[in-house]
DNA sequence: CAGATACTTAACCAATCGGTAAGGTAATGC
DNA sequence: GCATTACCTTACCGATTGGTTAAGTATCTG
C-alpha cells in the first residue's frame, strides 16, 4: 500500500503530459492506448508516465480482457492541495511581520498565535 | 524570468529538503548558511535546491553585502493550487459517472462501514 | 594587510527520467 | 490455428538530479 508521499504526488503533476493525462482522465477513464494516441507519444511512454501517477496516488489501473482501464482516483491530490494551502495560510499570517523584515531587522519572538 | 510553469512550481516542492526549506522560510526569511544548517546539508546542496525554488518562482535570493537572504514569494503556489482544485472540482462533477463505475465492481475489501 | 566568513563555481559521481526501439505475453477475432 | 490487438518488459540513449569535495571570489574583521 501506498504510503503515498508528497514528493510522489508533486512529481507525477510536475510534467505536462502528465498533466494532460489527468485533465483526460477527469473526463472519464481511458485505456492505455486511448492515452498514447492523446499524448502522441508511444504507448510505453504512456506506461512510464502511469507508472508515475499510479506512484503518486492519482491514477489506478484495471485490467479487464486485454484491455487496461486507468482511471482517476478522487480526493488524491487533497495532501498536496492541503500543504500548499496551509503554507500559504502560514506566508499570509506572517505577512506583516515579513513586510517590517523587508524594511529593518527585526527580532522574531516566538510569539506564535 | 518568468514564465513560470507548473513544471517547475512543481517540480521545486516535489522534494521533501525543499519543502523543509519552504516551511522554514514561512517562519522568515534566512541566509543560504542557514538553510544549510537548518537542512543538515552541504551549502552548495541548498544552492542546488535554491536555484531549483527560484526556477519554480517560490523564492527570491537578495545579496547584502556577503550574505544572501532567501525569501519566500507570496502567491506563487497560487497556479499550483488553482490547477489542482479546478481538476479537482471536475472531479466532482463527474463523480456519479464515477460512483457507477466503481458500483458496477465490487470492491474486495472487508472493511465496508 | 592577513585571515576568516559567505557565497559561488567547477568537477565528479551514482541514480533517475523521458524517450526510443524491439521483443514477449495474453486475449480476441477470422 | 493464425493473425491481430493491447499491454508489458527489457535494453539502451542523452539529459537531468542530488549529493559530494575542492577551489575561487568577494566581503567583512582584527
Amino acid at each position: 500500500m501506498p504510503a503515498i508521499s508528497l514528493d510522489a504526488t508533486a512529481a507525477a503533476i510536475a510534467s505536462e503530459p502528465r498533466r494532460r493525462i489527468v485533465e483526460r482522465l477527469a473526463t472519464g477513464p481511458a485505456s492505455v492506448t486511448d492515452l498514447a494516441a492523446h499524448l502522441s507519444v508511444s504507448v510505453p511512454a504512456v506506461l512510464k508516465h502511469l507508472d508515475r501517477l499510479v506512484d503518486g496516488g492519482l491514477v489506478t489501473r484495471v485490467k479487464d480482457g486485454r484491455v487496461v482501464t486507468v482511471s482517476l482516483v478522487p480526493g488524491s491530490l487533497e495532501m498536496l492541495v492541503e500543504w500548499a494551502t496551509r503554507t500559504r495560510l502560514f506566508w499570509a499570517n506572517h505577512l506583516d511581520r515579513y513586510a517590517a523584515h523587508l524594511h529593518s531587522q527585526a527580532s522574531p519572538d516566538g510569539s506564535t498565535p
